[in-house]
DNA sequence: GCCGTTTTCGGCCCGACTGTTTTCAGTCG
């Protein structure tokens, strides 16, 4: 919680700057160590003292002591200073998409507007009229901006933007001169979360396809139109989309430039720069003759830049440059690699097929093995097997492996931790099964020492092969709860017991940095849909992603093993 | 504010679009 508390404070110092007027190389720096707080996979608190906060690339002496200042008192005297000098409505101003800081400066400075909706009282008002610089366009765009930014909440989960993006994709693709199509963005990245739908196009005619787009059924309103670069907000979800037309030539710097991130891209400018050249949108260029040297691809872009290509979902300048640099780069995990699903539910609980559909269904997607993993009797909602009934599932995948042919099923239990860390399953029971996932569905609200100890509880009966979605959050409903993730972590090194990446959509648990965080003790994982129905099992590809974003390779995941070598893992050869 | 096989001081990524402008500032990605 610190590191996102400290990386909200620091985008918050950056505003403040921005207002001031401050240097901008500063506010950057700002900006950069905000970044580095969310994507830091320990806990800063437990990295003072130690020296390690100032090994941390964008974090300094200032910074380092900042961080030190905020955990060991609750505050930055700096930042409390500063604060002084804007009303916090300042700030939310310049979220408004349109308006800066020097625009809610001087809104502030000529009229002391200090919120939103004053805002929108002064501009529907043509009270903002003669101030120097704003006429009726500019007003216009502010109450469209006042209007755009009620309209979002926040960014989109994944899985709500990712198959909308490629059904316009699809859409578009079929239009008359499109040679290249291609999703950009934080969608490409797969970030668990995403702003807008970023589509790169290569077309011979780029009237005919923007004229397509903003003409599609999904849109609501056209925000922009022009021949290399359209807008539009969609019906429903009210996302935005960003549509862009390159040529041939340079669709691969385009594509590398739009997919970002922001920072990766920038260390990569500077690795160019670094080599007499200039990278931009349009392709890498040698800066002595203004000659192009590479742009077409993307590869061609980042080996004229002397680099590997780095996969889109690690694009985040967390390392991945200078190993790329070295040629040293993970090979990350792939779809492809998974060789059985092995976190479902049935009509046994709360799915909605039977053992023999899901397993038909996994064997025409390729799998060599799945498990079923229905619920324990605790988990009333979801009717829950009893002993009983576990034993007469039990009896059903033995009678259908015997009679099966092209799939095997393993017989599995998704057992609820209990409150006080039992397993709420008789032993003699879960010993009987291939594989048991131990998950938490109660008590969300426990103590950080509660949970811990209830985790780490589990792990030691030797019964749990994996833990089930690890942090039990849900992406934009509910956080995850609180626990010592170092210690359950090293616990499950300890017990053996491999960590669930959960592929829900709207789970993706354990999230990016909490798999390199795990992955850095050296446990291992699986990556599971937790199907309730055939159809989910495509959410494979979420948690591949996500694994992806985490760096692991195939060698990390569990059930990239083939039948055999799944069930010498299951039975203990860890 | 960070950082260092050009530098411990002087650099720090690049371009498009918009609106209000007769040459540019602000915003965005």
């Amino acid at each position: 919680m610190t590191n996102e508390e400290l990386s909200k404070i620091f985008n918050n110092i950056a505003d403040i700057l921005e207002l001031k007027n401050d240097n901008p190389f500063r506010i950057r720096a700002y900006r950069k160590a905000a970044q580095v707080m969310e994507d830091l996979t320990e806990d800063a608190a437990g990295l003072i003292g130690t020296g390690r906060l100032k090994e941390l690339s964008g974090i300094g002496k200032d910074l380092s002591a900042k961080i030190e200042e905020y955990v060991q008192t609750g505050k930055i005297g700096d930042f409390e200073e500063l604060k002084k000098e804007f009303p916090q409505g300042v700030l939310d101003i310049l979220y408004i998409p349109g308006v800066g800081p020097k625009t809610a400066k001087l809104l502030y400075d000529t009229y002391g507007i200090d919120s939103i909706e004053k805002l929108e009282v002064y501009a529907g008002s043509g009270k903002l009229q003669g101030i120097k610089g704003i006429k009726d366009k500019t007003i216009a765009n502010i109450l469209k901006g006042i209007a755009l930014k009620k309209s979002i909440q926040g960014r989109f989960p994944l899985g709500t933007a990712l198959p909308i993006g490629e059904m316009i994709v699809h859409e578009l693709s079929g239009v008359k001169g499109v040679s290249n199509i291609e999703l950009a963005g934080s969608i490409r990245r797969r970030k668990e979360t995403v702003g807008d739908i970023d589509i790169l196009v290569t077309s011979d005619e780029p009237e005919i396809l923007m004229n397509t787009f903003v003409q599609l059924k999904e849109i609501e309103r056209v925000l922009s139109h022009g021949p290399t670069r359209s807008s539009a907000v969609l019906k429903n979800t009210h996302l935005q989309v960003d549509v862009r037309v390159v040529e041939d030539d340079s669709f691969g710097a385009a594509l590398a430039y739009f997919t970002g991130s922001k920072a990766h891209n920038i260390k990569l400018r500077e690795i160019a720069v670094k080599k007499g050249c200039k990278l931009n949108e349009y392709g890498v260029f040698d800066l002595k003759n203004d000659r192009k040297i590479a742009g077409a691809t993307e590869r061609d872009v980042y080996e004229a830049l002397g680099l590997q290509p780095v996969p889109p979902e690690i694009r985040e300048d967390l390392g991945e440059i200078e190993l790329a640099l070295g040629h040293r780069l993970p090979e990350l995990i792939e779809q492809e690699d998974i060789r059985g699903d092995v976190h479902m539910h049935t009509v046994y609980s709360d799915g909605d097929s039977t053992v023999e559909q899901m397993a038909a269904h996994a064997k025409s997607l390729g799998y060599e093995y799945i498990a079923i993993t229905d619920h324990s009797q605790s988990l009333n909602i979801a009717r829950g097997l009893d002993p009983r009934r576990l034993e007469s599932q039990i009896n059903e995948i033995d009678a259908f492996n015997e009679t099966a042919a092209g799939i095997k099923v393993l017989k599995g239990m998704e057992v609820d931790i209990l409150g006080d860390g039992t397993l709420d399953m008789d032993g003699s029971l879960l010993d009987k099964l291939d594989i048991v996932i131990g998950s938490v569905h109660s008590g969300f609200k426990q103590s950080r020492e509660q949970i811990t100890g209830r985790i780490i509880k589990a792990m030691a009966t030797g019964l749990v092969d994996v833990i089930g979605h690890p942090s039990g959050r849900l992406i934009g409903e509910r956080d995850a709860y609180e626990a010592d993730w170092d210690a359950v972590f090293s616990a499950a090194g300890t017990y053996h017991v491999a960590m669930e990446i959960n592929s829900y959509p709207l789970r993706l648990d354990l999230t990016d940095t909490m798999i390199k965080k795990a992955h850095s003790k050296g446990l291992k994982f699986m990556i599971t849909t937790d199907s309730h129905d055939p159809k989910q099992m495509r959410y494979m590809s979420y948690g591949v992603s996500v694994a992806r974003r985490g760096w692991l390779e195939k060698r990390d995941v569990v059930n990239t093993k083939n039948y055999k070598g799944f069930m010498k893992w299951l039975k203990g050869d860890r």
